[in-house]
DNA sequence: AAAATATAAGACAAATTTTATCTTAATTTG
DNA sequence: CAAATTAAGATAAAATTTGTCTTATATTTT
């Protein structure tokens, strides 16, 4: 129950090329080196989030990575998807068509339910929060939404 | 970001065994037929369900399985911690001795947070609650949070 | 313009985790 | 006490995750 070590990467990433200033053109090397990652392993997740149209990238020398989407509008969930694929906690909730019942088996709504929280959650946070100030200024959701 | 099949077998073998008379010795046989999982597999995760006590099991003819705690007392978060392990997303959030950050770093709070709230709707259903009917009488959380 | 350099892209490989099976031990029944 | 039934535990296969190494592309320098 954890999301992988590249989606981590991947968000830990694009957090630090939103603190550069913007329009900056950002080098694997660099965001490896400040996320104490593995930079052959970042290169190859910046290759994803390129090909999922986030981020632009730039081949060469001065090549590099800049920002195609605002941070603003980067999600957590966004980044989670482009690197592991879609959030399905049980994984079959979502795609029916995997499952041979007929009816909804006895655990069907639950994790339809606990799924629908969990992906509001992380839409509720993005890329952009985390560039501000480290105690982000955004209220905790968890006490918010009084849960 | 998914919970293991073991532990989706788990419940699912759980919710049979309270669907069953209370005081019904299970067998493991029986569990993985009606829940569509092999049965060696359902055993060795039966074990687990055992070593950690919410459930008590007999060897030998007539063995098998029964609650050790009441169906009710027993939450999804409680079944995937005992198969999966701790429930961390970013598998660092709540355990900060592993890193090596002195300052919390960008995305902690936001784990922290978003963990907060995935524990607590996992919490939100025991296995007791899918052996009354199927779309079970409990109203949807997602709903009533106003989410 | 050619060579050297810097960079991402993509192919390849190791490590880990997940999923499962196969063998052994324990208990009951006849 | 032998046979049958069941869980326990050891072992193995498969899949996924994590990571590296090589190749292609663009820029800069000579
Ligand atoms: S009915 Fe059950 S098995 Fe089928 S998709 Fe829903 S949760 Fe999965
Ligand atoms: S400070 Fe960052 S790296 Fe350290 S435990 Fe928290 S989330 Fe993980």
């Amino acid at each position: 129950m954890n999301i992988s070590r590249a989606s981590d990467y991947a968000i830990r990433g694009l957090v630090y090329m939103a603190k550069q200033p913007a329009g900056t053109v950002c080098f694997v090397k660099d965001i490896a080196k400040n996320t104490n990652s593995p930079a052959s392993f970042m290169s190859k997740i910046f290759q994803t989030l390129a090909k999922s149209g986030i981020v632009h990238s730039f081949i060469g020398t001065k090549g590099g990575f800049t920002f195609n989407v605002q941070p603003e509008n980067i999600t957590i969930k966004t980044v989670i998807e482009i690197i592991d694929g879609p959030i399905l906690l049980n994984r079959c909730a979502v795609n029916k068509s995997a499952c041979n019942e007929i009816d909804n088996c006895d655990v069907h709504y639950m994790w339809a339910d606990i799924r629908k929280i969990l992906i509001k959650a992380l839409n509720a946070y993005s890329i952009a929060d985390f560039a501000k100030d480290k105690k982000n200024n955004k209220e905790v959701l968890s006490e918010v939404i009084n849960f």
